[in-house]
DNA sequence: GCCATAATTGTACTAATTGTATCATTGTCA
DNA sequence: TGACAATGATACAATTAGTACAATTATGGC
């Protein structure tokens, strides 16, 4: 599952720069859904020798990526697609989100035996944190 | 009482090194007391095949593990949890353990586009729900 | 029981894979 | 021509994998 293909269209004559199109294109593949959360990336040398550029080119597409939030990049690993944010169309289906990953947390919190007032607390206090740090963010 | 299970849960395209997962995770569990000083850890090869990794990937876990004196690695026995640390550092072990699990959560459920009131409130459902499911806790 | 030998377990070193950083080259356009 | 953006070349760093080895324990013949 978390391997694919990813079939890329680059138009050498565009004018439009090839790290750009490698970037929409993507972005376009996750939207759509062809590209899923959790799917590898090709390497930064395995794109770029399919596309005959330079390894570099991709390495700045991935880049523009993450910095985005729609690929992570880790080195000595490989990329990954992140998880979409969720579609607002659906209430539904952004609540089971925010549900199934606050499950994961609350369980694995409660298992290492934190009580629940000390989960509450320190959601509390980071939840505060990132608002007084979150100069520069979002 | 000097085996046990070992339950880790790695997750491979966190951005997190798989060795720090593991690190993270029995240090948690350490400090929880959910692993007991002579506990015996997985061999560094039974760990590596049940998460799918290469066994010098757990074995640089243990090695940090080892440095941090948290557990004892002895080649030709296997590894062990040492003495559990003065309640200071379990304390500020378990701290740390609970407030790195929030910040993932926390930094994770704000990407994807939550408010810190749904969070907060998810949160609360979700305890709420498990003390209903077991009468027992806390 | 004792010793040789195999099996088990961690260690050390090296290689392979992957992304990152920096600077050089090229090409376009005012 | 000169500036700037895009791409390429090269060296590097982080993570994981491969291979050989050393220490300990288990086993089996005598």
């Amino acid at each position: 599952m978390a391997n694919k293909k990813l079939t890329l269209q680059i138009d050498f004559r565009s004018g439009l720069p090839i790290y750009t199109q490698i970037v929409n294109q993507v972005q376009a593949q996750v939207a759509s859904g062809i590209l899923k959360p959790d799917d590898q990336l090709p390497t930064v040398r395995a794109l770029a020798e399919e596309l005959r550029v330079n390894f570099n080119t991709v390495a700045r597409a991935y880049r523009i990526l993450d910095e985005a939030r729609i690929i992570s990049t880790q080195q000595g690993r490989g990329t990954f697609i992140t998880e979409v944010p969720p579609p607002k169309v659906t209430e539904r289906l952004r609540r089971e989100s925010l549900e199934a990953l606050t499950q994961r947390f609350v369980s694995e919190a409660l298992r290492l035996g934190f009580s629940k007032g000390e989960i509450r607390q320190m959601v509390s206090d980071q939840l505060k944190a990132w608002s007084e740090a979150s100069k520069s963010e979002e």
